[in-house]
DNA sequence: GAAATTCATTCACATAGGTTAAGAAAGAAA
DNA sequence: TTTCTTTCTTAACCTATGTGAATGAATTTC
């Protein structure tokens, strides 16, 4: 039980844990569901929770100046997703998160987050390299916006998670790579012809 | 003396310092100057210092797939600059960082980062809102490429750095807007005409 | 099951930015 | 100074992506 949970910890601290340590560690979390299409987190309000993805397929969308909205994040099947900067700074989300299908979760909220951080150390450094990782993320996406066209992003999106077709709507893959609806079509089009 | 970093720290973490917690803080970091051009971080080596800086200016620089750099930050007065990735992973660094001028930092070292950690518990939380911050910035920078065109994220960029016009040769801020030298010849141009 | 949405495709045309190449300007070095 | 190197500008042409509009398919709603 959990154990998917337990590697992805492990994994990213790099440090095995004791069985009562992951025990205490699951008791702050939450079990919860939501069905497809539910607003899990709405732009302006207080994000007051991290979850971890057991089931199901979420993303998180953030409004620019122009309120034009941008697909930040696919979280699915082991993904950690949150607005991590109203989670710590407690103020208002900058990003709306909303379920693509029907998703089971485990939450952690902001009070026993604290309280994980006092009992148990080591999950502070999980926290933060869950921060660090998104942030190098991020930039090697820009650089990769910079450098290949949207063609090639989209086929490593494509090779890395082959069933975003069959669980993604082509218009939210499209936002994600920065391209128009349209725009999408016709590289597919093109791929198929060659 | 040191007043700005006192405030830069004291603006994040949103709390006063006693002058005794900052002092304990300063005696951690230490003073290094770099002339102009020089390569303060190379890719693939060891990143083991966050530097502060006190005057001059820096950039960082990512290396993507094929090989092309891209500019990541520009960190002048105030700003503070590293791999953080490989600072903390104790990996080899994914990002080259180099002097535009001559420069005097503040610079604190993995061992003393640890240290700090242990006796000072507000310096965890200074950094991880400084590593959230630049992940924030990062998303936010992802957005603005695929909203704005690169006239409008030039005039902001600008906007915002006025003196960027004379400190950062024409090139660097072409590479940072993401678009080739000679492009931002032609939109300079088409505003001055306008 | 009909009506109403939402989503994907296609096309013609517009535009931003890339590419190549040449020369001017500005700095650095001698 | 003169030379050498780096940076900036300009221009002609090319390509990727945006725009708007029409159409059909798929999904949702009643």
């Amino acid at each position: 039980m959990h154990q998917n949970l337990r590697q992805n910890i492990e994994r990213k601290i790099n440090t095995a844990l004791s069985d009562t340590d992951f025990a205490l560690f699951l008791s702050f979390l939450e079990p919860v569901t939501f069905p497809k299409k539910t607003i899990v987190l709405e732009a302006e309000h207080f994000c007051s929770n991290i979850y971890y993805i057991e089931k199901g397929l979420l993303i998180s969308l953030l409004t620019d100046e122009k309120g034009e909205k941008h697909v930040v994040q696919f979280a699915f099947e082991d993904h950690w997703i949150s607005d991590l900067y109203s989670f710590f700074s407690q103020k208002p989300a900058i990003i709306t998160i909303e379920t693509l299908e029907d998703t089971m979760a485990l939450a952690i909220t902001k009070e026993n987050f604290e309280l994980a951080m006092q009992k148990l150390p080591q999950f502070e450094r999980f926290f933060r390299i869950l921060i660090q990782n998104a942030y190098i993320h991020s930039q090697q996406r820009i650089a990769k916006t910079f450098t290949d066209d949207a063609e090639q992003r989209y086929k490593d999106l494509i090779c890395t998670n082959p069933n975003f077709l069959q669980r993604v709507p082509q218009y939210l893959i499209a936002s994600f790579l920065g391209i128009k609806p349209q725009s999408l079509s016709r590289i597919r089009q093109n791929m198929h012809k060659k």
